[in-house]
DNA sequence: TCTGGGGTCCTAGGACCC
DNA sequence: TCTGGGGTCCTAGGACCC
């Protein structure tokens, strides 16, 4: 038990579903089981691509953002089903539901995949005992495959779940990362893509080895602060914790669509932007949060990708207000060629709670401020029998229109 | 005959303020 | 006559992950 629970150490799970959107689909109907199964995002469009495939379709070549044309060259018997998110979400909610009657440490990474921390947990058995309970249980009672890794972090632990698929079980500790993490390719550890390994091949690293001993200064200058960061991965250091709250602190949710064809047709874009506006505008009001920052992508037919945004001097939340804004940025920077794709997004929220606060302090500062300015105006109408300022609306934005007006506001604003 | 849609984090430059 | 350097905000783009 010591050995399993030190004093100075943490004990961390990494529990990810098994091809998990078709698997989900299994269990609803068996007799897909033992079949190759691809969902995909448009099955009857040519612009559909692979989003989850059954093992029995990995078997014949089919991989996760193929085509679905090449998919379908490569595996004709292949079954092809639209996703259905609601069931994936039901099955999500369920399997971290039975993580969090181990702890109550449990961060949802996505969909399908969760951390949790285990390191006080002595009183349930050993980790490898609470892992294979845990697998079981999703097993038993929502029918779905999953595979566990068991580590001292979070890098090492997603990079032990990874190890054994399906239905594995990978314990990675320290002392076992120069025999099962460094003979690895460089491109098979977690934030290394495919542009971060070729640049990392023109210095010679091609495994996580390699990388456990690259030189700081030569990474740091060919990969800036990420350089620094894969070698303490790569040496098996990550003191991340396992954080509950992370998932509810999201930074921002956006909508968007590939066109059935690419188009300059003006009425067919700004329907999809009007589509996408009510998207983004009925998710933040089911999350309760209010804008300030809009966002539009267009993809082009070249696949040329921009995006524009604007920081707003106001919150919103209203589909009119989201289109709005959107609509202007997509008129002031759309180059007039065909258009592939459009997105929407909302970035910088605060809750709607915090909204009428702020906005009740505003009110508040902008009728004393006003308040002040009427009194002001009072006064100075007594004494020269008229009010300089009859054309001009209380405010001290407005902009004076003589030199009286102007000095007038000028002391105002000084206090 | 190709390459979706949902995100996060980081970088870098310019504006602006002190 | 010349002109520092830190900090923050905003914008755009890129890398990565599922």
């Amino acid at each position: 038990m010591s050995r399993w629970y030190p004093k100075n150490g943490r004990v961390i799970l990494h529990v990810d579903m098994n091809s998990f959107y078709a698997s989900v689909e299994m269990a609803y109907n068996p007799e897909l089981r033992g079949k190759p199964l691809a969902i995909a995002g448009n099955p009857e469009e040519r612009k559909g691509i692979v989003v989850t495939s059954s093992y029995e379709a990995r078997a014949k070549g089919v991989k996760t953002t193929m085509p679905l044309w090449e998919a379908r060259r490569l595996c004709p018997e292949l079954i092809v089903m639209r996703p259905d998110f609601n069931k994936y979400r039901k099955a999500s909610s369920e399997m971290f539901t039975i993580l969090s009657e181990v702890t109550s440490l449990v961060q949802p990474v996505s969909i399908d995949e969760g951390y949790i921390d285990i390191t006080d947990c002595g009183g349930m058995g050993s980790p490898p005992e609470i892992a294979q309970w845990i697998q079981n249980t999703i097993k038993e009672r929502l029918d779905l495959p999953c595979s566990i890794g068991i580590a001292p972090n979070k890098f090492l632990a997603k990079m032990a779940s990874d190890m054994k698929k399906p239905l594995g079980i990978t314990i990675l500790r320290k002392r076992d990362i120069e025999e099962k993490l460094w003979p690895l390719p460089v491109e098979e550890m977690y934030g290394v893509g495919q542009k971060t390994a070729e640049k990392l091949k023109g210095v010679n690293i091609s495994t996580i080895h390699d990388l456990a001993n690259a030189d700081v200064w030569t990474l740091k200058r060919l990969l800036g602060v990420n350089g620094e960061r894969l070698i303490r991965r790569a040496n098996g250091e990550d003191q991340r914790p396992v954080d509950p709250e992370a998932v509810s602190e999201f930074k921002s949710i956006g909508n968007s669509q590939t066109l059935p064809h690419d188009t300059t047709d003006e009425n067919e874009i700004l329907q999809l932007v009007r589509k996408l506006s009510k998207k983004v505008a009925d998710r933040m009001e089911r999350k309760q949060v209010v804008s300030r920052n809009i966002q539009v992508m267009i993809r082009y037919h070249n696949r040329k990708t921009i995006t524009r945004s604007k920081q707003l001097s106001e919150y919103i939340s209203k589909e009119e207000d989201i289109f709005h804004y959107a609509q202007q940025l997509w008129e002031q920077h759309w180059n007039q060629e065909p258009i592939r794709l459009l997105g929407v997004t909302a970035h910088d929220f605060i809750d709607v709670t915090e909204l009428t606060q702020q906005l009740s302090l505003f009110t508040y500062k902008e009728t004393a401020k006003n308040e002040k300015l009427y009194e002001a105006i009072d006064e100075l109408t007594e004494k020269y029998g008229t009010n300089p300022f009859k054309q001009l609306p209380p405010s001290t934005d407005s902009s004076p229109t003589t030199s009286f007006q102007k000095d007038f506001l000028d002391d105002y604003k000084k206090g």
